[in-house]
DNA sequence: GCGCTGCTTGACCATTTGGTCAAAATGAAC
DNA sequence: GTTCATTTTGACCAAATGGTCAAGCAGCGC
């Protein structure tokens, strides 16, 4: 994604340090709102607001609206992605798997509005990613898929499908983020106590690990 | 939901022939409309123009925006959860959640846009259906999981957590509709082809079912 | 202090869009 | 065909909102 980092355009202009400092507090006012909101939903005044600053102001460090939800999306993808790529195909792979999964989970719990971002965009077309899916992303799950199919071959996992694997995977532990008002209102209080994703890594793992030994 | 079925208010009102046929009109065509858009961004105008009707006509029908939006909502809910209402405590467990996981797939690929309806008023808060959520479902749910935790009791099931077994079947099947553009693009022209859902269906079932199977 | 560059903003504009209304068209009953 | 209720619409309004701009302000090197 992008050039280098986070840079306003061409030219890597050093970037001033109230630069910085600004640029960083209406990105992370911007992933709050926007995954909240949604991108229609979502309105440039609510993020700069939310960060003590004025429209304009804000529309001086990003050209448009367009533009803050697309730098939002890109930095957080890495993020999101970090522990996906990050799987080892010399690991063993139920322990490998088991701490992808619960590294997901802690990340739902920790960053929903990460999650709540992509559901968002995927969820409406994925008008601004739709690029960065059908390139590196599938690039990246096709290399793990066939990592995960390695360890089929070598009789370390039962045979399943790699692909549909790493859905399932994506689907329950993000599902903890993106639904959790619909968790929240169906077990009541009990969602928010300290030991309620503990719990439900326990489950998530206790499911597709069992569904995954070789046997 | 709802006093009796989609009346317009009090007072039942026979609802005239001219009335039954535009009023289904509007509502298809707003689920379509909802699902793809979300609320926030879908218009009035492009649900009126998508059954050629304009736009006071269609408000002639429906009071607002929002009007229209919960009818198809509450609509929506019945089917939508018809499948999880009809588990039965008597049949065999695995074979049951055979059944209900696989007519969950099925409605993920025939009616993808209730799918994304319903994913879409959740992340943003449920501000619609959040009452139907706390009691409703919430009874629901309840009912069920205890069906579940008796076939545990009994050796049925591997003892597993029911709300989580739960959550997990719907983040799994519901994916298949609500992310359906990362999964093509992942995947690439292999979703569309006719075979795809029951691979889908056939990895799902051996991931979850396998992770509960008694042991 | 001076001047210059970079930062900030009040005022403003154009577009979109939810919603209203009075008047016209249509259909049904007789 | 006349009459009345139902249905349809063009014209319109007000609020919200993305984005612009010229002018003011602030920091900083000298």
């Amino acid at each position: 994604m992008a050039s280098t980092k986070t840079r306003p355009a061409k030219q890597a202009k050093p970037l001033s340090r109230i630069q910085e400092v600004n640029r960083k507090a209406i990105l992370d006012a911007a992933l709050e709102v926007f995954a909240t909101s949604g991108f229609r939903g979502a309105t440039i005044d609510e993020i700069a607001t939310r960060c003590g600053m004025s429209k304009p102001n804000l529309l001086y460090y990003f050209k448009s609206k367009r533009d803050i939800y697309q730098q939002v999306l890109e930095q957080t993808l890495e993020e999101w992605l970090g522990p996906f790529a990050a799987i080892d195909p010399n690991a063993d792979p139920v322990e490998e798997l088991r701490r992808y999964i619960t590294a997901k989970l802690v990340m739902s719990e920790k960053r929903p509005e990460a999650s709540k971002l992509f559901a968002n965009e995927i969820l409406h077309g994925a008008p601004v990613i739709h690029g960065f899916l059908e390139t590196h992303l599938r690039q990246l799950v096709h290399e793990k898929a066939g990592v995960i199919r390695q360890w089929v071959s070598d009789g370390k996992l039962a045979p399943i499908d790699p692909y549909h694997l790493i859905f399932t995977i994506w689907a329950t532990t993000q599902h903890y983020a993106d639904f959790d008002v619909q968790i929240r209102a169906v077990i009541g209080s009990q969602a928010g106590k300290p030991g309620f994703y503990e719990q439900a890594a326990q489950a998530v793992l206790s499911i597709i690990l069992n569904g995954i030994r070789p046997r």
